[in-house]
DNA sequence: CTGAAAGCGCTTACAG
DNA sequence: CTGAAAGCGCTTACAG
């Protein structure tokens, strides 16, 4: 049996109210009586049960983190840093794979992950603004880097448009005129795929390049459907001097196969990526891509998620945070 | 308020035990009394207080997954296998970080970590057989992917030395004869860095050549420290004709930086890694590994932790269990 | 097959 | 500042 509260309270001769206020940080405790308390913890080496504590209060300090897959190097990236932050405040993290099925969306924003969870830090693929606000229930969500950009969420993302724009007209300056873009998703126009892809029309719009709805490529956001749609292109014998992959995995994906091909980057194609994993800088050649300021976002939405939790942030209305970004020039598109 | 048995029971006419009898999947109910519970759960919309299902079970239906950090590929792809085969039976996985800090190691094993679950799935890299034992407490614990093989513990790992060893026979065989070394651990002779740099020695032994301590260089687990550790071999000016990396991730790093150096890869200088991770297949040249069976780990070890939690498995002593491996042979080390 | 009672270990009003 | 009581929502013996 493990010790309780109630032997603690024996042991230092006080109620098991008293206990607890000590555990608590209660401020109006007598010197005297905390010290006797702290003492019998030590001494028994209490540890407080957290799923009593959970039962009865009703929080878990745990928060959820829903995401397509773990295993793709940016969220694995942003789930450690988020954990880190969540720990820094007496948080844990919990983590629950969608696979960018809708079910498991659902799943994981009513079902029994939610009561395991004070909060959620969501990023759905699939679910729309309306169908997630149809199954809210009471306990704080935040958007996490994603696109629905709605007042009733708050929502902590990156400057996809402006990003994408901005390393689009890198390519523009650097003389490419003819950019393929990878992982544009037919299905979706305000997600982070939409949003990028339309910062990537408006810096050709701002260079006078016409769009060619020939050089966008649908695929999943992963190196093996980056390198099947760089070769689908190839193979349809469409020309193109510069491949913008919508993410690193895509492009490095893209990257791998125009080598293999025997086609130069960046000579004959320069390639860039967005979100500038490990991976990029340590790739031959090293990725162009956009930093997006992951270190800043993983702790404000860790912050605000928990604001919402413990009421210190009581907006009505969503809060919106956009982090800065960065353009990583390296060799793959100078 | 959400709803509660209380409210099923009432709904259907019945007592809070036969409530808990249908959703525990009693067997002895007559069929019209569970008809009567399961309609009133459908329609009362009623789900299971997990809280408080833990707080008198004792059980949390959760695994705890300790390793030094997520966001290392090969443990994001473990951890992502991991809880898919956990979820496939009905338990969730929690995270834990350490970063090979022994403080926290300690924590994961007897803090609160542990009590929010049921059993530990634990890579040590700084604790020792001993000291894990001394903390070991009642609920179960797999070692996992790790070196650590005592009879007093439950363990689930690859053939490190005999897939090095092949990894190493196989360099050799394409003529290497000065094949440097990478992520060996000075303080670690029984870890997966002690296990691997044994089985290059022997794979050198027995093709007779001999053994040079100056190719051997420690760091990191990193790109960037396989980068470095590279770096400071050619800076030393010493000669290899080979590199292995004792993971993927020390290989992509130093063939990096090999191909910055303008040294070309395999001509000049081969470069093998462990892991098998997704990048190595993409990367430029494609990485020679051993892929390690992490299906099979993910899959057997989540089986094993469970079937210890359920007491299935009743061994007294522990349970040893060795994945197969194989051999990928691709561009950079033909 | 089903019921009434106890209790897991806390926190939360409510008193004083 | 501290105490005695109630109760969070389940499961677990124990009866019958």
């Amino acid at each position: 049996m493990a010790v309780t509260m109630n032997d603690v309270a024996r042991a230092a001769g006080v109620s098991l109210k008293t206990v607890s206020n000590v555990l608590n940080d209660y401020e109006f405790i007598r010197p005297a009586t905390k010290q006797r308390v702290q003492d019998a913890i030590a001494e028994l080496g209490y540890e407080a049960n957290l799923t009593a504590r959970s039962l009865r209060s009703g929080k878990t300090r745990m928060l959820g983190l829903v995401l397509s897959d773990l295993s793709a190097p940016y969220y694995a990236e942003l789930a450690s840093r988020l954990m880190k932050a969540a720990a820094q405040r007496g948080y844990r993290v919990l983590v629950e794979q969608s696979d960018a099925v809708g079910d498991a969306e659902l799943n994981a924003l009513q079902g029994p992950f939610r009561q395991l969870t004070d909060g959620l830090l969501f990023t759905p693929l699939v679910m729309d603004a309306d169908a997630i606000a149809g199954r809210l229930g009471k306990k704080p969500l935040v958007m996490l880097g994603e696109h629905i950009l709605d007042p009733r969420f708050d929502l902590v993302t990156m400057k996809n448009g402006e990003a994408a724009a901005a390393l689009t007209s890198h390519l523009v300056a650097g003389g490419r005129r003819r950019i393929a873009v990878l992982g544009a998703r037919a299905d979706e126009s305000a997600g982070s795929a939409g949003l990028r892809l339309n910062g990537y029309r408006s810096a050709l719009d701002k260079a006078g390049i016409p769009f060619d709805p020939a050089l966008v490529a649908p695929c999943e956001w992963r190196r093996d459907e980056g390198a099947a749609a760089v070769a689908g292109l190839l193979d349809r014998g469409i020309d193109f001097d510069a491949v913008f992959g919508l993410n690193d995995a895509i492009a490095l994906g893209a990257m791998h196969e125009l080598l293999i091909r025997g086609i130069k980057v960046p000579e004959q194609v320069a390639v860039a990526g967005f979100d500038d994993i490990d991976e990029a800088r340590f790739a031959s050649p090293s990725l162009t891509t956009v930093s997006p300021g992951m270190a800043e976002i993983a702790e404000r939405s860790i912050a605000l998620l928990i604001d919402r939790i413990e009421g210190r942030e009581t907006a009505g209305e969503g809060v919106q945070v956009e982090s800065g970004f960065q353009l990583q020039i390296r060799e793959s598109a100078p």
